[in-house]
DNA sequence: GAATCACATAAGTTTGTGCTTATGTATTGA
DNA sequence: TCAATACATAAGCACAAACTTATGTGATTC
């Protein structure tokens, strides 16, 4: 059950900022604690964290470890969400937009 | 922060459970229990975050309390994931046909 | 107004989560 | 090959979360 795997993570705070610096650029997990006030093996953790939810994946580049977000996660509660459609107030006009832009 | 409210909530089987089940109709307290193994007080704590996180609703009626499907949390939740649209795969062509019907 | 029903809340227990310090592992460069 | 760097893993601790049983509260019915 992803699911679980996916609303866990992002149900840290610290992990969602986390998150929220990958999706403004990739970084390596030391980068990645500037100005956090975190220990290292915290960061180190929250990473796996939000890997195994796959809304994050890595790549070892020389003794660094550069970190992205993972579509796959995202795509994930996109998904989701969809199944409750019916549900959306009449105001997701900016979706619109958005999905407007995609074309 | 009650995007923190909304993923907690939704980290959990049971109360994702509990909430397709509100998805696919509303419904009181004691209906919502049937066929789900959990007790009646576990019920009524699950609901309550759920109320928290505003995924979900309630009204009074009678001696019964009716629960249903709240879309303002389900329309926070678009409205985060819409900040990572850079990082949403090409396919998500079913979205788009579904923001197509509610036109 | 007393019993009953639908539900909420309280208090206690167990398990899970997020952190810490300590140590291990892979890569690089002197 | 040895030290340093970048990161992962292990073990332990404090707190939170999900359950339990027991009890409280508001609405209905007799």
């Amino acid at each position: 059950m992803i699911e679980n795997d996916i609303f866990k993570a992002l149900g840290d705070p610290t992990r969602r900022a986390i998150f929220e610096k990958l999706a403004s650029g990739g970084s390596n997990a030391s980068a990645l604690r500037e100005g956090m006030a975190i220990s290292q093996p915290a960061m180190s953790q929250h990473l796996s964290v939000l890997r195994a939810a796959r809304l994050v994946r890595e790549e070892r580049q020389g003794r660094f470890v550069m970190y992205e977000v993972d579509p796959e996660g995202l795509a994930h509660i996109a998904r989701w969400l969809q199944k409750y459609r019916n549900y959306w107030p009449a105001r997701v006009d900016a979706l619109k937009d958005l999905l407007k832009d995609m074309d």
